[in-house]
DNA sequence: CTTGTCTAACTTGTATACAAGTATTGTGGC
DNA sequence: GCCACAATACTTGTATACAAGTTAGACAAG
């Protein structure tokens, strides 16, 4: 048994949830951190074990992770999907298409309020950067576009959002726990990148909107490879582990 | 009890569907057909006892539900949302954006293969016109969209279908044999505008496309109004029912 | 008549039991 | 050694049981 895995997905993000969350949560994180790797099997009694549940939250959380397309249920077990760079590439595919979808509504609309909460979020995550707190970081950046897509009150745009949130959440938060460590000078560069969101929004000015999207694209596409990276070192943690 | 109201979801759909796809499929038809109307609340043992079933499969196909924006799962019991006229134009919102998407890939691949396997569902709908088999119509027409999107292979966007496609599918079901009852000759428009996007595809003609969408869109809003008037008409036959 | 409290009947979330079906493994026959 | 086949140990899907919490309503006190 592997049950001495640490969690990876943070306590404080699951004060209400039910115990199939948590264990979809897990999952989710250790999947895309390449702790589970990819082809391997799930069957609900091990995953049941393993979490000290039973198999009802199981079965839960598996259909979630289905869901977001990172397992395959098959009539013998659920098999864990690849995060290949071309899934990495079309979930940015989405976002840009809905971000840009938004904003070509955002133009329309009075955004002065919007521009206030993202101006409150940055703040949070510039506080975040400077108690070095990966967590809390990711979940304000994540707050943060949310906020964005959330503000044009288009309930199918926004279900695509929740679709890919649990995903980009966890990608997001394994980046940003890496560079916090390595490259602490990136987020200069990735506060620069949210400002200049703000600002197209503020000005309602779609060249700079198209420009910051593409910043803030280039600068995932780093945390790609931090992502690959992590891999390598979370596996290494579970071998030392062992 | 209302257990006297009929299956609306065509049977033969559901060969090796579990339990929960079956409630699901049934809810599904019936919220959007207006038969349940938006605001009750729904309990899981209300409804297991209603289809017969324990409230494992019952749990299932409500998180689905929820997931498609058709009910909001609270504290006590499911309410069932509204399916506005705003709500419809949402759909139709993404449906653009995502075959707009699919388009712009599909004129940079070869597209002969797909050309053929639409052609083939063309004349499967030609059939289903001929022997005025709505539910037959409807499949077609449903898996010729699906087959559009399926063919950029892009795994997030198809997820972005698969998503939409249960809502979509039951509006196009309602509409379809509302036609064929009473509206026979608008097939001969629908025929032509699924040709207009085949040509479209074919040449690689991005204004035909987005003409021929554009019709198929108008032609899409006609079948709202098709879908309040069957709603007048099922509940009518609900009350007379009883 | 209003208000507060207690009880009873709901609700969900989780655990467990059971049935039906599917891989796997081991054994007997060759 | 190898193949056929039966027994076994898995799998999922569904039903049921139980615990904890919430709502609603009855009923008594003011």
């Amino acid at each position: 048994m592997t049950d001495s895995i640490p969690y990876l997905y943070p306590e404080k993000w699951l004060n209400k949830a039910s115990a199939g969350e948590r264990v979809a949560s897990e999952l989710r994180i250790r999947i895309i951190a390449g702790l589970i790797e990819s082809g391997s099997k799930l069957s609900e009694n091990q995953m049941a074990t393993e979490f000290s549940v039973s198999r009802s939250p199981v079965r839960e959380a598996l259909k979630l992770l289905a869901s977001e397309n990172l397992i395959r249920l098959e009539r013998m077990g659920a098999v864990v999907l690849e995060l290949s760079e071309k899934e990495i590439q079309e979930i940015y595919d989405v976002r840009l298409l809905i971000e840009t979808f938004v904003f070509e509504r955002l133009v329309k609309k009075d955004t002065a309020q919007l521009v206030k909460e993202l101006s409150k979020t940055m703040e949070m995550m510039k506080i975040a950067i400077k108690y070095k707190d990966a967590d809390d970081f990711s979940y304000e950046d994540v707050l943060f576009h949310e906020t964005i897509i959330r503000s044009i009150d288009h309930s199918h745009i926004f279900m695509i959002w929740k679709n890919l949130k649990p995903t980009l959440e966890s990608l997001i938060l394994i980046s940003m726990r890496m560079r916090f460590k390595e490259k602490y000078d990136d987020f200069e560069r990735i506060i620069n990148n949210h400002e200049l969101y703000i600002e197209a929004i503020r000005q309602k000015d779609r060249d700079l909107m198209v420009e910051s999207l593409h910043k803030n694209f280039d600068d995932v596409q780093g945390s790609v490879e931090d992502l690959w990276r992590s891999q390598q070192i979370y596996s290494k943690g579970v071998e030392s582990d062992d």
